[in-house]
DNA sequence: TTATGTGCAAATTCTTTGCAGCGTG
DNA sequence: CACGCTGCAAAGAATTTGCACATAA
């Protein structure tokens, strides 16, 4: 939420500019339009889902380029990638706050929360082990309230 | 650690043979081999291994049967899967206390820990949104103190 | 100009499945 | 003795890669 409504020019770009050209890479039409589609979409995506948002724009993009660029936007720590239940990566845009997910196994809804003592502790145990914590990722599995309701079952696993 | 010390009836196999029962399936010798090699096995090894550690002793069990088998003692509460930062599944032995992960990115290196703090904050955020919580898992990410000492560099993404 | 990026399709990797024969209950 | 399980190999799904052409710097 940053100034000027439309147009404007989008938060990610200068920071991706920036990190491609700090590796010696290119600042090509293809990956601009990658990213502006991907940081267009909300939720948390599969590569499927950034395909074709991208290929309905910009149809010759093909499938490997949305997959490299996936990649170079998540090394630019722009965009994380995430596994949950599925077998499939998700990507996820990288805000200012940390935030956690509620995965629902009976529908697949995702929600996110954040939680400072989950943080904090978070902190407190990597200190604990002399790690040096880069990043974490947690995920509480269930079923959502609307699930609940529904006396819908979870697939399976933990 | 319970009782006798050598060729004591294995604590997984009551619970298995129970469930395999209660499915109406039955009990074979590949899958209580593929149970034993498992449960034998230290740390979170990926189906590959799995599949080398059974093979070095039953060389005629497939990899398929070692698949199903594990896919069968996820179901049977035994055993939990999981995938960190690999595109593989890793499969791990429920034992009675909840236990989350220390992932180090620079060596693959995974140490376990317990935090009843956040046990309990997981609790408290599911009740929140009216979840009704299955289950939950936790990695931090990060250099463990080795990798620290020796200045090696994580491999990519957070 | 020249190395990097792109698009396509084929290759890889991990996992699942079809099927004929085997063995448990 | 019926139905579920096994082993094999082939199929599938997600992702990566080889290569010839395109293009940013």
């Amino acid at each position: 939420m940053s100034g000027r409504s439309r147009k404007e020019v989008p938060s990610w770009r200068e920071p991706l500019v920036d990190y491609i050209r700090s590796r010696g890479g290119r600042v090509t039409a293809p990956r601009l339009r990658v990213a502006e589609v991907f940081f267009g979409l909300q939720g948390h995506p599969g590569v499927e889902e950034v395909v074709q948002a991208v290929q309905r724009r910009w149809p010759q993009i093909g499938q490997a380029t949305v997959y490299r660029t996936l990649h170079l936007l998540v090394d630019s720590g722009l965009v994380e990638a995430r596994q949950f239940g599925d077998r499939f990566s998700r990507y996820e845009a990288v805000g200012s706050e940390h935030h956690d997910h509620l995965v629902c196994d009976c529908c697949g809804a995702i929600r996110e929360f954040e939680d400072p003592g989950i943080e904090e502790a978070q902190r407190r145990i990597a200190d604990a082990f002399g790690f040096r914590m880069t990043g974490h990722r947690m995920e509480i599995h269930g079923c959502c309230a609307r699930c609940v309701a529904r006396q819908t079952r979870p697939r399976s696993g933990a």
